[in-house]
DNA sequence: ACGCTCACG
DNA sequence: ACGTACGTGAGCGTC
């Protein structure tokens, strides 16, 4: 027996948008009906192993005649805009996915899917699996044909036995039950005054419409329905015809026509990619395409490409080099794929020339993996658009030229060729904004000293770990049933749907604002009610414990490798103000704020005979600001080495300085972060837990007290709004459309993040420098120390015991000297054998 | 995949 | 009237 698999388009397509919460690719464009609609397909696929299989559409989707969703209003619906736009590429798919997409001019989906059906009804050998949401569709169930009925929670599956179960009379009588009671959101109108119930007993009774009429005088009629049927007789016959599906419409095609192809990988894969669905490339296991030439039709710029076998004798000048699943050169004007082996070419990363690539850090790993090393001037255009644009991060070199040169570069074909285009172009623009010399003096140089960090990794003591993790989870096992007990029943404590139920549902006890989803439960608030109930304690000491142990303790553990060491992977081009980020495992919020998140950092160690120096910048933001808005209060401040919370909390709050509190100074130190975070009152008000005026009062006073930082803040927010972006100390650029913004609250946030944004990224490019810097004098001065970490603010050198010193002055003075300002930098190191000191 | 929560600077 | 501190990444539950 072989199977057919029919799916009526524009009703799953219906349901899928109306099921599925919206959901839309990074430019706007909505998503959510396609991707419901390839679920729904795929798992009757995976079902049933189609031997043919054909997806019907109407061809006017704004005014099909027939309404396939329930919630819909009869003659008053329009399709909207969002669903209209996902037919194209919901058709796309569902070829890519192997199914033959059909559409008839004159005939609905509906008769598609009659006449193909039909197909299975006359061939003994084929059964037909018709999928929609139409109860229509049930007309045309028989032997060999069933009905996968859609509904909002499950799909159906109806043949002839249980539709005769439900409406007591067969399939082939429904056209007929509905030629008496119509179906208003079909606009067809039946005999008035007949519904459902008289109408299935008069065709189970006369077995048909014209059963029905040949014996209109029968007893079992009343006079008044008799009445009835004779007046919309002409009606009656008419919603007949209404309502049955057309079988022999010309689709011009027989069952050969009509094989399930199969999934195409490179059509799908394209798609998928189009519209965001990632999720399913891995589902379906696909692959990116092969990357051919052939692929990149629409570039211009695309020469031959010639297998090589001599690169090195090819290569004579600058090149650009992409290194993926094959390798990709491009030189002298020439494009050529290598297909041998990365070792053969390693003789070309030196010399006078300079290669250009897109992500350098991996051209170091892969080039350091091979046994070789990169001798020559390296370019990198992922770094070249991130100086310029942060907004560029996590592009790809295609994007890049669309952005840039308007090219529809393939996303799957080789850009090497392009690379040395881009080049040329971001250079040129970075030598307009002044920001040359922060790629090429600090970004490019620290690729490398990145790719050397990971690479050296951080020594971890995984016994130590593993006993601090069986002590928390056996006092995760305690505060559990202590939890249960307290709660009178056990559910999901990491479940903050169940948690706030238990707490603010069972328990009653006062919750504060409401997510999304439910009650909020976060720290801030459980703080609140400590004192309400025991088991608040417990549960916050549960999300501390559970906390440490998932993502430390069995996160670390996990990324060990066989030195006893992990390697963080630095991301260069991430962030939107130029600080780098860590993942996997991410190194950068190893705990600190409280005394057993704190133990975490004694395992993490120096090697035998070596130790950690550790130096960190005091106050490196707030020292940046006072540089940057020239005001001499709070310049003065630093330069003298005062405590600045404390000198901040005399002037804010009137009081000399010996008097100044803790509290006050606490006070203080709120405020200094808000200033920096881009101050708001609210939230001011919110973290110390006074009234807005009285925050506003805080703020003003502040602005009293380093009387230019008021000035410098609004300036930046100007030019911002006039430039569309903000620019740190050394060039970098980040743009804020927010400012432009319709929805005054996204204004405000791009009002604070031009605030935030010139300092966090000028502290970050600081850094930056002092690495590079770092690097190289640990380089001639101490070969054996590694720098092994850099926190923001923090880097951590390992190296002997006896080179500590030398680490230290290096460290601090690197640190201090990267940027000459009018407020001086300092920076604090600690030595010792763990992070812990 | 997304929201919530929480770890860091 | 409304509701935000700036920048990140990971694990978990939920859909």
């Amino acid at each position: 027996m072989k199977n057919i698999l029919v799916i009526d388009g524009n009703s799953i397509l219906n349901r899928a948008f109306y099921g599925i919460r919206a959901l839309s690719t990074k430019d706007g464009r909505p998503t959510n009906a396609i991707y419901g609609l390839i679920n729904i397909v795929m798992k009757q696929v995976s079902a049933l192993s189609p031997d043919y299989a054909v997806i019907a559409f109407d061809l006017h989707a704004p005014t099909f005649r027939k309404q396939m969703y329930e919630g819909y209003k009869a003659g008053r619906h329009e399709t909207p805009e969002e669903l209209l736009a996902q037919f194209d590429g919901a058709k796309a798919c569902m070829s890519a996915l192997g199914l033959n997409v059909m559409t008839l001019e004159g005939y609905e989906a509906d008769d598609i899917l009659g006449t193909v059906s039909a197909f299975a009804s006359k061939d003994e050998g084929t059964h037909a699996y018709i999928l929609s949401g139409d109860r229509d569709l049930l007309q045309l169930i028989d032997e060999n044909v069933t009905v996968l009925l859609a509904t909002n929670s499950e799909t159906l599956t109806v043949n002839n036995g249980e539709f005769e179960e439900k409406y007591i009379i067969s399939p082939s009588q429904f056209v007929d039950l509905k030629a008496l009671m119509g179906d208003s959101s079909d606009n067809i109108p039946g005999v008035s005054g007949v519904g459902e119930k008289t109408a299935i007993k008069l065709i189970y009774e006369f077995g048909s419409l014209d059963g029905l009429y040949e014996n209109l005088d029968s007893p079992s009629i009343s006079p008044s329905l008799r009445a009835k049927l004779e007046k919309d007789k002409d009606n009656a016959y008419l919603s007949q015809t209404l309502a049955r599906i057309v079988r022999n419409a010309p689709i011009g095609k027989g069952l050969s026509d009509l094989t399930y192809n199969g999934i195409d990988n490179d059509k799908l894969y394209a798609l998928l990619e189009d519209f965001e669905l990632y999720s399913f490339i891995k589902k379906f296991g696909l692959t990116e395409p092969e990357r051919t030439c052939a692929a990149a039709p629409t570039v211009e710029l695309c020469g031959e490409y010639t297998e090589c076998d001599d690169l090195i004798s090819c290569v004579t000048d600058d090149f650009s080099i992409e290194i993926s699943d094959k390798i990709y050169v491009s030189a002298n004007g020439k494009n050529y794929s290598f297909c041998g082996e990365i070792s053969a070419i390693t003789p070309l990363f030196s010399g006078d020339r300079t290669v250009t690539v897109f992500d350098s850090k991996k051209l170091y790993h892969t080039l350091w993996d091979n046994g070789a090393d990169v001798c020559c001037k390296v370019h990198d255009v992922m770094l070249s658009a991130y100086v310029l644009d942060s907004s560029n991060a996590q592009k790809s070199a295609a994007h890049l030229a669309k952005v840039y040169f308007g090219i529809n570069a393939s996303e799957s074909s080789p850009s090497t060729y392009l690379l040395a285009e881009l080049d040329r172009e971001l250079r040129s623009r970075l030598a307009d904004t002044g920001a040359l010399s922060l790629l090429d003096e600090v970004e490019l140089p620290l690729a490398r000293v990145l790719a050397k960090t990971e690479k050296n990794g951080f020594r971890i003591d995984v016994d130590a770990i593993n006993a601090f993790g069986e002590r928390l989870r056996t006092t995760v096992d305690t505060t559990e049933k202590e939890i249960y007990t307290l709660a009178g029943e056990e559910f999901n404590i990491s479940s903050p749907k169940q948690l706030g139920e238990i707490l603010f549902e069972k328990l009653s006890l006062p919750h504060g604002k409401k997510t999304k989803s439910g009650y909020s439960t976060n720290a801030e608030i459980l703080e609140s009610l400590r004192d309400e109930h025991p088991i608040i304690n417990l549960i916050l000491e549960y999300r501390q414990l559970t906390k440490l142990i998932s993502t430390y303790v069995v996160g670390l553990t996990k990324a060990v490798d066989a030195q006893g060491r992990v390697h963080t992977e630095f991301k260069q081009a991430l962030t939107a103000t130029g600080r780098l980020s860590s993942a996997e495992p991410n190194l950068q919020n190893i705990p600190i704020r409280t005394p057993l998140g704190r133990e975490m950092r004694g395992f993490f160690i120096a090697d035998e005979g070596c130790v950690l120096v550790d130096a960190d910048y005091s106050q490196i933001e707030l020292r940046l600001l006072a540089a940057m808005s020239g005001d001499e209060n709070m310049t003065d401040a630093f330069n003298s080495g005062a405590d600045i919370h404390a000198r901040t909390a005399a002037a804010v709050f009137n009081i000399p300085e010996p008097f100044v509190d803790e509290d006050l100074r606490k006070r203080a130190k709120a405020v200094n972060f808000g200033i920096v975070y881009g101050i708001g009152a609210y939230s001011l008000s919110k973290d110390l837990g006074i009234s807005n005026a009285e925050a506003k009062q805080y703020i003003q006073s502040y602005f009293d007290s380093y009387p230019k930082i008021d000035g410098y803040l609004r300036a930046t927010v100007e030019a911002a709004e006039r430039d569309g972006y903000t620019t740190t100390l050394f060039g970098r650029r980040r743009y804020i459309p927010e400012l432009k913004a319709q929805n005054g609250m996204l204004r405000s946030f791009g009002k604070r993040v031009a605030m935030n944004s010139p300092i966090q990224g000028s502290a970050a490019d600081i850094m930056k420098i002092a690495m590079v810097r770092v690097a190289d004098r640990l380089e001639r001065e101490l070969p054996d120390a590694k720098l092994i970490m850099q926190v923001h603010d923090e880097l951590i050198v390992e190296c002997k015991e006896n080179d500590a010193d030398k680490a230290r002055v290096i460290l601090c003075e690197e640190m201090e000297g990267a940027a000459k300002l009018s407020v001086s930098l300092t920076a604090d190191v600690q030595v010792g054998k763990s992070w812990l000191g």
